[in-house]
DNA sequence: TCTGTATATCACTATATACTGATACATAGA
DNA sequence: TCTATGTATCAGTATATAGTGATATACAGA
């Protein structure tokens, strides 16, 4: 009878909507292999600072990133190591919706 | 040194943008409970029927859920169980970075 | 075919947000 | 203080999408 609650809802919504965007999982992709300042994030990414600064910034709100000041430079790294496991158990669906379709598509699954 | 493509990222952010909705997620927890047709659905959320069947629609398109028609009803249904891991994990994330948000706002973590 | 029911889709509006260039803020060194 | 560098934020535009009511489509029964 676990019932979940609207605002509990949203939360995990708010979560979702954080890793909704191709260049927010660039940034994790980037940081899973090591904490980066800002500039090696845009130097990595090729895109403008102000756009991966807006980026890191709506992963930190939502609690995905940590970050620390190191002189002028701010470091960011993954919070938890649970993001990546969530990001492996995506992939890993991901990957299983396209086998699946494609099977489809080739007309072996049947409808 | 496992690459990841820009499609396959495109992809995966399209995954989570289906979850990034807190009246998609309020169907998933009903359809977590037993498959429904559309009208069952529309009235446990109290939504439109427009406004359900599109939500279903992006559900469905995403890969997760499963459909069916029974004469005059569209059934609908979670398509893969790993779909349901996935929530328990991500609501598990939020409530642990809600607990570390609570204890810091408490001043019990240190900064 | 006609009627009723269930669902999907269309036309439209309102809102959120991704993106950019410019600018403000913060720190380090001379 | 002045200059340089790194990062965050502002102002503005373009696009995506959530929401609605109205309408089209698909099926069941008489």
């Amino acid at each position: 009878m676990k019932k979940v609650s609207t605002d509990a809802m949203e939360q995990v919504a708010e979560y979702f909507r954080a890793l909704a965007e191709p260049r927010r999982l660039r940034l994790l992709s980037e940081l899973r292999q090591a904490e980066r300042s800002v500039g090696q994030l845009v130097e990595a990414l090729g895109a403008t600072q102000s756009n991966v600064s807006k980026h890191l910034e709506v992963l930190f709100d939502a609690g995905l990133l940590a970050r620390e000041r190191r002189g002028t430079s701010t470091i960011y790294r993954i919070a938890e190591a649970e993001t990546l496991q969530l990001c492996d158990l995506v992939c890993g669906n991901v990957a299983r919706i396209a086998a699946r379709r494609a099977g489809r598509d080739a007309g072996l699954g049947g409808g």
